[in-house]
DNA sequence: CCAGTGATGGGACTTGGTCTCATCGACCCT
DNA sequence: AGGGTCGATGAGACCAAGTCCCATCACTGG
């Protein structure tokens, strides 16, 4: 018998996610969040940098979409490279049974300012992610600058189309999608 | 005789900069940054509602942006109509007097995290706010979000290069410029 | 002369976050 | 079997951020 319960982590993801939903996050204390995973406040910020940071343990999403773009067709384009990682995302990271856990997260995320405010820089990091993969495509700066922004927005889009209560799609579909509607507001002309 | 010195916001944002910068921004206290300015934390805490605020107090930014946006001519696309506001915000924000001021702070912030985070979430609320006076003027919502993240790509670029040692031009043409550039990479088109 | 106002000071208190040391089952080696 | 190391955890001291409440005191108006 193990000496401890596996996957710490994820027990104290649960918890802090159930004690928010609850409570809100103000009102939600980590030495609650590790009582109810079984653990102790050392143990939390041993396994997370801070209190916010129990939502946004996942992380690979920014490595996956960097793989992703330097996986893409060499003749691709920027976007239609952004579009092929967002696909490869769809495959590995937003399956169907992370929907449900997704869908409570994002409503405790944007209805806390110290939350919103960590998804914030998360999403600055990972535009500079997308950024620095165009950049070892060969892509120009500029025009990698401008790709990224537009494939963040796209990504944006599809997750919170996926995210949707009455929507049941798959998230790559959802994401070529959003990515036609912006290619077709024309962006640089407007 | 006045029973205080005058104009404590500034003194406390101008001591947190001197200090920021001497010993970084973990390695100062808000008790030290108070005392400098001759003032006490509770002093500070009136007038900045966190630490990391006192280097975010103008928060006009916004404001003149979403005016600019709605005063624009009604003919003007998404993306002229935020050029237009970005002029605006040259004339009345970034004056010439302020570079040494930016620059200083600038360099504070990129080198925290803590403090980059809470850009990023000016950032997303200054993008939020462009949404929300295009909308005003009718633009369809999926256009005024491409606008709104090219736009603050825009002023991200102007900025840099605003604040860049070696130039010292004017705000406003610098805007024009970036949004020039940004539409040449053909955008939606990549 | 007196009461009200408003920016400040002072200090108690909670919580996030750091650090160091102790614990103790699992595992390995002889 | 016995002993030593390892690794995840616990315990608790400690510091700084942030909240709250009450005191202070020059200025102001009557």
């Amino acid at each position: 018998m193990a000496r401890w319960q596996p996957d710490a982590p994820r027990r104290l993801a649960a918890s802090a996610l159930d004690l928010f939903e609850e409570n809100g996050y103000e009102n939600t204390t980590v030495i609650e969040i590790a009582e109810r995973a079984g653990l102790t406040k050392s143990t939390f910020f041993r396994h997370f940098p801070d209190k916010r940071e129990v939502l946004f343990g996942g992380g690979t999403v920014a490595g996956l979409l960097t793989e992703g773009i330097a996986s893409a067709p060499p003749a691709a384009g920027p976007l239609d490279a952004v579009a092929d990682a967002l696909d490869a995302l769809g495959r590995t990271f937003f399956t169907a049974d992370r929907r449900a856990f997704s869908r409570r997260r994002q409503a405790v995320l944007n209805a806390h300012t110290e939350l919103r405010e960590r998804e914030a820089l998360k999403r600055i990091d990972l535009t500079a992610s997308m950024i620095e993969a165009l950049d070892r495509r060969g892509v120009p700066s500029l025009s990698a600058r401008v790709a990224a922004q537009l494939g963040t927005l796209v990504w944006e889009l599809a997750f919170d189309r996926w995210i949707d209560i009455d929507n049941s799609e798959d998230f790559g579909p959802l994401a070529r999608q959003a990515l036609a509607e912006v290619r077709a507001t024309g962006a640089a002309r407007q």
